[in-house]
RNA sequence: GGAGGCGUCGCCUAGUCAGGUCUAUGGCGCCCGCCUGCUAAGCGGGUUGAGGGCUUCAACCCUCUCGCGGGUUCAAAUCCCGCCGCCUCCGCCA
């Protein structure tokens, strides 16, 4: 959430920030009317609360005829007081509610518009010419399926669309991936984590997926657990109602999990492959620390996954989004895209936000800084999402003989292998 | 799944049976000060967190907070109900 003060000394920066993502600005003015009721109604029941506590204390030292009086006297104020709790209850839990629903404000430079408006930072590498090599590229799946390495009929079999195997060199794939971006990580400095997947509606709630992605996520209705989309759910949650020790910050953490999306709303998109599946794992970057880093920190993440995408030798573009795509939580978001040769253009395959203090406050995460204790920032950005970069792999190292080049930097996590090659099935 | 025990302001702890100056005790740790060749000890004070009032700051004041949520009562750390977590034992299982 955001800082409910802004809506008292600011409301212009929360209404800018709401228009700026295509949303209605009139939710301050709704806000503001809440919060005044809010504030009238904890007044009266704090000065009626105040007497009755006064009152009772008489009660104590009383005795005899004097104590009846009293008695008589206090069982009426118990039920206005009790009447004037339910109604700031009530009033706050107005408020509250209303508070949840605004999304994180914008930060300085953030480019206007929607979903296609984004900001092509920087290009990196050069896609292959295959015409040049004299052969017509595959796509991914039919490389997957040549080296015996993805296998989604068999996925569809088992558990429907969208899901897939990963067998033999697939298999192998994953682990070394994940094994060297798990190696960076650690040389980086973040602390590898093996995360749950199954979390309360508390921590989904918190990192601001029970707003408009609801429709997106897996609910296990007999538990009331929800599968994560993604390890920044449980990574977010893992230091909720903490106060954090503000000399160790930044606190940054490497979390690889499943990750489940229910992909509703994208039937007939990308259904080829294992580009948009409802499983699969993720190395993700998780970082805690003082808002005035928060930038510092976004830049860093961004650089990792960089280094990660360059490690793999893939030609790549940096792209800042636009206002409108953000999301609840992030106040600035960049995405990475890898060239995806069978459709000729660039796509997502790292995503890093920077969520400010908006999660922090959700989760209740703060440090005790100069002046007292107040919300951290929090960002999280992928490192390695494996499908996507299984994909980018095989189609852009794939050769005209069938076999797939190994970049050199994953080859000490397969045994040294320099191909991966066709299997008979 | 069954039986029992436990959960108090950083850590430990008193208080819960017999509801009321509990405005939560004491110790450790930590912070500030005094004292002091230095250090230690000693002495004095402070030390849960949140929201609000006053507001330049500080001091001060109010409400909430004894795992969480309800209930009983004029009044709940204390009584009742539900839930969560931890520990011990039993059963089942990868």
């Amino acid at each position: 959430m955001i800082d409910p003060k802004l809506l008292r000394t600011d409301p212009d920066r929360v209404r800018d920030s709401l228009r700026a993502r295509g949303e209605d600005a009139s939710l301050v003015d709704e806000l503001l009317a809440a919060d005044e009721q809010r504030r009238a109604a904890i007044a009266g029941y704090e000065a009626r609360r105040a007497e009755q506590k006064g009152l009772g204390k008489e009660v104590a030292r009383a005795q005899g005829e004097e104590k009846a009086a009293l008695l008589s006297r206090t069982r009426e104020l118990a039920a206005e007081v009790k009447s004037l709790q339910a109604q700031s209850d009530q009033a706050g839990a107005r408020f509250d509610e209303l508070l949840a629903r605004v999304p994180n404000l914008l930060l300085p430079d953030v480019p206007p518009g929607g979903e296609d408006d984004y900001v092509v930072l920087e290009t990196v590498g050069t896609p292959r010419d295959f015409t040049a090599e004299g052969f017509e590229p595959q796509d991914h799946l039919e490389i997957g399926q040549r080296l015996a390495a993805i296998d989604t009929e068999r996925g569809a079999k088992v558990s429907g669309s969208r899901f897939y195997f990963l067998t033999g060199q697939g298999a192998e794939l994953e682990m070394a991936l994940v094994n060297l971006a798990m190696a960076k990580a650690l040389s980086w400095g973040f602390t590898p984590v093996l995360p749950p997947a199954l979390v309360k509606p508390s921590a989904m709630e918190g990192t601001g997926f029970l707003g408009q992605a609801a429709q997106d996520v897996y609910r296990l209705e007999a538990d009331d657990l929800y599968l994560v989309g993604t390890a920044e759910v449980p990574l977010a949650a893992y230091h909720s109602e903490e106060i954090l020790d503000v000399d160790r910050l930044p606190l940054r953490y490497a979390g690889y999990s499943p990750s489940f999306r229910r992909e509703a709303g994208s039937y007939g998109k990308d259904t080829r492959g294992i580009f948009r599946v409802h499983w699969f794992d993720k190395v993700e970057m998780f970082v805690f620390c003082a808002p005035e880093d928060a930038e510092a920190q976004h830049r860093a993440l961004l650089g990792f996954e960089r280094e990660f995408i360059e490690a793999l030798e893939l030609p790549y573009q940096v792209l800042e989004l636009a206002a409108g795509d953000l999301g609840m939580s992030a106040a600035r978001k960049y995405d990475c895209y890898a060239w995806f040769p069978s459709q000729q253009r660039y796509r997502e395959v790292t995503s890093t936000s920077n969520c400010t203090d908006f999660q922090a406050r959700r989760l209740n995460i703060r440090a005790r800084f100069e002046g007292g204790t107040a919300p951290v920032a929090t960002l999280n950005g992928t490192l390695c999402a494996v499908p996507r970069t299984i994909i980018a792999l095989l189609e852009n190292h794939q050769q005209a003989d069938g076999t797939v080049r190994v970049p050199e930097a994953l080859r000490p996590y397969l045994g040294g292998r320099e191909l991966l090659t066709p299997v008979a099935r």
